[in-house]
DNA sequence: ATGTGATTTGTACTATCGTACAAAAGATCA
DNA sequence: TGATCTTTTGTACGATAGTACAAATCACAT
C-alpha cells in the first residue's frame, strides 16, 4: 500500500507532480504568492486545476512542500561550504571564504533541486516581503539554525566586532542577496547597460566583496560617538 | 476648543480620502497589493467600499495615488540633503554625509507626509518584490534619477572605483534597507534581544557604517582575478 | 430654508478564487 | 483478462474579488 515506485516512477505523463511544483516555484517567485491562482499554476505545468488539489491538498500545502523540498539540501550544501570555509586558515581569507558559503548556495541557477537555489531564494525573498504566513514558520524553525551558524562563523574571525553589528550586518547582507535576485534588471539600468544584473557570477563576487568590507568595518559603538559634528541631521 | 477649518475639505468627517489613502498604505506595506482587497481598505479607513471608486476609479489608481503623494516629498529631501552633503569637504566624511542623505529620508516615522518615509519605503519594498506592474512604471520614471545623482555623488568621493562597482553596491545597500524595513523582527530575534530591528536610529547607523565601508572596498577587477585559489567553489 | 454640487452609502453585477468530488483513465499484478 | 489502486479530468459550489451605479446624505452659498 505504501509502496513508492522510485525506479520507474510515473512513465508517460513524466511526473506531474514535479511539474506542479516546479510551476509553482516560479509563479510564486515571480509574482508572489496571492497573484497566483491555482488554475495558473495548473496552466503552466499542463495539468489540471484538480490534479493540484489531488497532489498538495491546498494552496498553502503547495508552497509548504516546496520549502520542505529546498530547505534540506541547501541548508547541507551550507554547512558543508561553511565547514570548508572555517578550515582556513588565514583570517581574511576565512573570512571571505565563510560569506561565499552563505552567498553561493543562493545563486545557483538550474532546474534541479540543489542547482535552483536561485530561484528558491527569490521566492523566500517575495515570500518574506508579502509577510506570508505559512513562509514565516518554515523560516524561523529551519534557517535561523543557519544563520547563527553563519553569524558565529562571522564573528569568530572578526572577534572584536559586537555579535550585534555582526547580526546587523549580515541581515543586510540578505537584504542586499534578495533584492539582487528580486530586481537584477535594475542593476542593468543604473549602470547603463555596463553590468549584468541577471549575471550570476558578477552578483556573488561584487555581493561577498562588498559584504567582506562592510563586516570588517569598525564597530559602531566605539565609532560613532565621538566622531565630527553630524553633517546631516533629521529635520524633526 | 477646536475651531471648525472652514474650507473645501470635509470638515466633519475629517478627511475620508486622506484616511483611504492611509490605510491603503499601511496594508499594502504590510501585507502587499493582491493579498488586500478594496473592502478591506475600507473597513481599515472607515468609510464604504463604494468610496474608494469614488475617490480613485480603480485599485491601481489608488495604488498610484499613494506613490504620485510621497514620489515628490522624498526626492525633494533627498536632493536638499544630497546638496547638503556635497558641501561636505573632507571626501571620507563627505562620503558618510553622501549615504546618509539616501538613507534617512527612507527611514523616517510618521504619519505625514514628510515624516511617513518608512511606511512608504516598505511599500516600495514589496511592491518591488511582488513585480507590480504600476509600481514598476512609476519607479523607473521617478527614481532612476535619484538614485544616479546618488551614485555620481558617491562615484565623486570615490573616483578610483569604477562605476560598475558603485552601482552594484548601491543596489546591495538598496536592498539591505528594504530588509531592514520588512523584516526589523529578523535582527531582534537573531541577536537574542540585544538589538531592536525596529529601532530606526539603531537602523540607520548601522546601515551607513557597513555601506560606508562597503563602497570603499576595493575595486573588483584589480583585486579578485589575482586573488589565491578560491577556497570554496560551486560544484558545477 | 432651500437648491446645488460634492460625497457617502447600499447594493448588485460579473468574474474569478480555492476547493470538493464523482467519473474517467492509467497502471499493476493475480 | 479483470480487479484494484493511483492519478487525472471535468465540473460545480460557495466565497469573495473589483467595480458600477442609483439613492441617500452632506456642506454651503444663496
Amino acid at each position: 500500500m505504501v509502496r513508492k515506485p522510485t525506479s520507474k516512477e510515473t512513465a508517460r505523463k513524466p511526473n506531474m507532480r514535479e511539474a506542479i511544483l516546479a510551476a509553482a516555484e516560479e509563479l510564486f517567485a515571480t509574482n508572489g504568492f496571492n497573484a497566483v491562482s491555482v488554475r495558473d499554476i495548473a496552466q503552466a505545468a499542463g495539468a489540471n486545476p484538480g490534479s493540484v488539489t489531488y497532489h498538495f491538498k491546498t494552496k498553502d500545502g503547495l508552497l509548504l512542500e516546496i520549502y520542505r523540498r529546498h530547505c534540506g539540501p541547501m541548508n547541507l550544501r551550507r554547512s558543508e561550504l561553511l565547514a570548508a570555509a572555517k578550515r582556513v586558515r588565514d583570517l581574511q581569507d576565512r573570512l571571505e571564504a565563510v560569506v561565499r558559503a552563505y552567498v553561493v548556495p543562493a545563486f545557483t541557477s538550474g532546474s534541479d533541486l540543489a542547482g535552483g537555489g536561485a530561484r528558491f531564494t527569490r521566492l523566500r525573498a517575495v515570500m518574506s516581503a508579502e509577510g506570508n504566513e505559512v513562509a514565516r514558520k518554515i523560516i524561523a524553525q529551519t534557517f535561523d539554525d543557519t544563520s547563527h551558524a553563519f553569524i558565529d562563523a562571522v564573528h569568530e574571525s572578526l572577534p572584536h566586532i559586537p555579535r550585534t553589528d555582526i547580526v546587523w550586518r549580515s541581515h543586510f547582507l540578505l537584504g542586499a542577496l534578495y533584492y539582487s535576485l528580486v530586481t537584477p534588471d535594475r542593476v542593468s539600468r543604473l549602470s547603463r547597460g555596463e553590468a549584468d544584473g541577471s549575471d550570476a557570477a558578477s552578483a556573488i563576487e561584487q555581493l561577498v566583496q562588498a559584504t567582506v568590507a562592510a563586516f570588517q568595518a569598525p564597530a559602531l559603538d566605539q565609532a560613532a560617538p565621538v566622531r565630527r559634528r553630524p553633517v546631516v541631521s533629521s529635520k524633526t
